[in-house]
DNA sequence: TTGTACGCGTTATCAT
DNA sequence: ATGATAACGCGTACAA
């Protein structure tokens, strides 16, 4: 690919003139410009963003670390914050980590080489993470997206997790739900899974009731029914289970049907997340709706505005559902929503 | 952040040296490669990219540009994409066009311009667009994903989309249907849209059943029920329909359950791609897989290997599901499947 | 095995 | 308004 001095060469400027076409127009006579437009054109030369970063010490290049892009609220966020970035005059440099610790330190030692301009990451656990201390280190700017530092005060812009999931798991309560378990993936040490089951535990307590042990699932994607079916039995079986993200509520509601349990009536599930599929579901799924695109749209934001760093806590929302119901076989009073 | 002028210093050694020992470290003894690598971990040195590749005009960063992130088929490809290309120790620059002609000339700029190593891309219609002439001329190795060029013969993988929908369709035949309609997102004008159509009709008329018009969409990742509702009803109501995504579908079955339309007994719903959450649902989806993450990788694999470039049709896979059966009311000879 | 010196393509400074 | 030149950080022929 030709470069600005075969342009100038073609253009009969100098070099700096041809640069200035690019970098600085209005500086050059309009017809001086126009020859100089005129030639690359004809090379097909293009501005080389590698050089010019290099010259500039500025790159237009965000990263961005994700754990994983099969749970939609990574993509929808990845794609917000490709929109706003791209806006912006930025591209995005993905990866993901898998939650990974090892990874997350590869993919982070890539950015550094790459001198992108600030990350947007997602991390196991932040207050426990290698790469963030490293970043500092490096004065690289970045940005935790979910992760709630809690030690540290890192920039970052989250959700509420411990409310959230309290005020759904109250939810529940409210409806006549006593025996409510809280169902997870794996990676209970992360952060969030840690909150979480601190606001499960927070609305149990507060109504006196005693919170179960997490049920914790292999994948992060689908859930196991048989992990579940025991606990449907018994003196006092489960009326209820908030899952700690739609997809694996979602995978809970198709098995629960096929084993001929009847969702809600025999067993309420809720998710976390609310994503958009569960609104199209039937029965709908109730959920915890975090703003993922406004969480990805901030991120960016953050990084495009300095002065604008902290954290950021985004407002989360109850979303009903179908799922959810009174339990059947439990007469509340005044709620008899018996269905046997 | 220091240079290799600054470790070279500290370390006692030339610049060149200190450069060795991050491009060519056998090339040292060991003794002094452990005293560069000494001063560079005391300076918190990391290697320049972005200068290493302006000197050795290589990059070691793929760009992808994909029309969506919402739809899992591209994200469970995007996913795999970083995995393989990592492992080369490759980036990837990511960019989503949402099927807009204008922003994929755009992105293609901005990738030309950053002198991404290859390129791989999802365009609206490959035998009409504007970018990939641009990449040619430009001398960017590229790969189609999911496109498939009918005249041209740039590289691709994909698989085979009509024969796919018509063994799909085929299958509703099998089963007994009659009226089948076909129900596609918005730009029915992109090559896979129109081949898969094709398929459709290609199953019908070798049935001798005239086919029905597409019903187009609004929306990529949700069906308006509305659309469908008046052709249930009437002397040849629809009995079956075959959606060209599987968020369609999704949507579509839930639709169907809250409208009292039972699914499969009043109507069967297909989709096409194969995302895992259909398996978890109750019905299971029935659809025609695709292997987005094979495909991803084979993307992946074409630019880094130039020999292997051309034309790659992948297998693709009928998945049956609990969303489709025998059509009701209509008696089929030897297979009487009436559930009234 | 290590050092010297040049150039990758651009922008910024200074001069004209 | 335009031109000459240095510098960004690095890899690599070539020399020692």
């Amino acid at each position: 690919m030709s470069d600005l001095l075969t342009v100038a060469k073609l253009a009969g400027v100098s070099r700096a003139t041809a640069a200035r076409a690019f970098s600085d127009p209005q500086l050059l006579r309009p017809d001086t410009l126009e020859k100089v437009l005129a030639a690359s054109a004809q090379l097909g030369f293009r501005p080389n963003h590698i050089a010019r970063q290099l010259r500039t010490q500025h790159s237009t290049t965000f990263g961005v670390l994700l754990p994983s892009l099969l749970n939609p609220v990574f993509s929808l966020q990845l794609q917000a914050m490709e929109r706003r970035a791209r806006d912006a005059g930025y591209g995005l440099l993905v990866a993901t980590s898998d939650y990974q610790p090892e990874r997350e330190a590869a993919i982070v030692e890539h950015m550094l080489r790459q001198r992108v301009a600030g990350l947007v990451l997602t991390v196991a656990d932040a207050d426990n993470s290698a790469v963030l201390p490293t970043l500092e280190e490096a004065a690289l700017p970045f940005v935790l997206a979910h992760n709630v530092p809690q030690q540290a005060s890192w920039p970052a812009v989250c959700v509420d997790n411990r409310a959230a999931m309290r005020e759904a798991t109250q939810q529940l309560l409210t409806l006549g739900h006593r025996q409510i378990a809280m169902v997870a993936g794996p990676m209970l040490q992360s952060d969030r899974a840690r909150l979480r089951y601190q606001g499960y535990c927070d609305a149990l307590q507060q109504a006196a009731t005693p919170p179960l042990p997490v049920i914790e699932m292999a994948s992060h994607t689908a859930a196991c029914f048989d992990r579940l079916a025991p606990l449907l039995q018994g003196a006092t079986p489960l009326t209820a289970v908030i899952c700690t993200n739609d997809l694996l509520a979602i995978s809970l509601m198709g098995d629960a049907a096929r084993a001929g349990v009847a969702v809600p009536q025999q067993l309420s599930i809720m998710g976390f997340d609310g994503i958009d599929i569960g609104t199209r579901l039937a029965p709908s799924l109730a959920s915890v709706a975090q703003p993922a695109g406004e969480l990805g749209h901030h991120a960016i934001e953050m990084l495009l505005h300095p002065v604008s760093r902290g954290l950021r806590v985004l407002p989360h929302q109850l979303r009903n559902g179908a799922s959810i119901a009174a339990p059947a076989f439990i007469a509340t009073p005044g709620n008899p929503h018996e269905t046997a």
